[in-house]
DNA sequence: AAGTGGTCTAGACCACCGT
DNA sequence: CGGTGGTCTAGACCACTTC
């Protein structure tokens, strides 16, 4: 990491998950954390200002620092990009792949990942089930010439901790959109539900530090199965 | 406002929107910022981590700060309090009173509200209509100690800016759960779809400055007309 | 009045991008 | 290499809460 305010954030963080500040239900003063840390004040509070953007604790003026009431588990998070088994901790998550394979870029693909038609993608289909049961069908391009490799192996665990810790891709920014609509025939049947039935759907672009597209997705939600949770903040 | 850093911020979030920047897709330096502005480095840093936040711009190290690519109107913006008027510019909304009340809280709405049971509590259901047809039905709870007085007129035209511009409420944060459900048989009828087809739904428990939740709400949407824009930065 | 967070400044040095 | 953003420090003063 290297950098002290995240360093600071991170340890906060899992003090916080720890349940360290359970008791009072607010962290210690900045003036304490400038001690405890040995670091600046505007160090502690860009640390701050990320455990707030994370959604964990809420600043009031000449108060304090407060813990936010915890958010249940087993919600999708929006604000994230830690993808399933980082957000629904208390279950099993397996994942199967529907299809994984290179295929070139149409134009619909081309105009929405910024490359030129015809450029090599990655395709990746995949089934996710939790505790055994189907929850999502996630349908993945990622541009080749950014994530030049990927295999089943990859696919089934977690395609993120890759892009992330090996091949060291600084995922930026992304937009999403959600929305719900009747379900098709082939994706009911393998969400085990009835054709027609509601679906929830989120569709995502992401983006690197440098502005590039590299990854399209759209996952396809079991409707009763899948609630979405975004923390946000005003200021 | 009086604070310099937003109101450098809202004065260049209006330039972005103005097309500004259309021809680079390039925000001035950091340095020219601080001499049009008058300001120190800082300053010119927390008004652009508020376009950062507020989904215009983002920052790459060594090169500049770049526009993002619009984002197509006419989408709920999950990350703002601002209400449809303001995500749906380009359509006509009107809104229409179903029920306006005063009533006490039950355990249920007092637990989510963090208040005691028998609490008065306002009560609002509105159908919201775009371009003349029924898109929304949104459910409020206000906490009556926060909200002293409500009617028609107000919950007419917008609740928000009356809480925020004369109210003076502090709005701070907030957490936002969607999914997606088949539709009740009176919700059917109001949005005009058949019972059994899917609908969005968005609940929202908002608080203020100081931690106090103040409102509860549940927009239910009509699912061929929503759609909801989230944009997010990792960072 | 004391405690605590919010804003702002000035300056130093580092890391990355492009030429 | 120069230009540009990223991190960090030290210190001042203000605004709000709490007692």
């Amino acid at each position: 990491m290297a950098v002290k305010y995240k360093e600071i954030a991170d340890q906060l963080e899992l003090d916080i998950r720890d349940g360290k500040f359970d008791r009072t239900k607010k962290l210690p003063t900045e003036d304490e954390l400038m001690k405890t840390f040995e670091v600046s004040r505007n160090t502690v509070r860009k640390a701050i200002t990320q455990l707030v953007n994370r959604g964990y604790i809420y600043q009031v003026q000449g108060s304090g620092m407060f813990l936010r009431d915890k958010s249940v588990t087993d919600y999708i998070n929006l604000g994230s990009l830690r993808g399933l088994t980082k957000d629904l901790t208390s279950k099993t998550i397996e994942t199967k792949i529907l299809n994984l394979r290179v295929i070139e870029a149409d134009e619909e693909k081309a105009a929405r990942l910024r490359c030129q038609k015809g450029s090599k993608l990655y395709f990746c289909k995949r089934l996710r089930e939790v505790d055994g049961e189907p929850f999502s069908i996630e349908v993945s391009y990622f541009n080749k010439e950014i994530v030049p490799y990927l295999n089943e192996d990859i696919a089934r665990t977690s395609i993120y901790s890759y892009l992330i810790d090996d091949l060291k891709l600084q995922i930026s920014f992304a937009d999403k959109i959600v929305n719900c609509e009747k379900i098709d025939e082939d994706s009911a049947k393998l969400l085990n539900v009835k054709p027609g039935d509601p679906t929830l759907i989120i569709e995502n672009t992401v983006c690197l530090a440098n502005g590039t597209v590299f990854e399209l997705s759209q996952s396809i939600f079991h409707y009763q199965k899948a609630k979405i949770l975004n923390r946000i903040n005003f200021k």
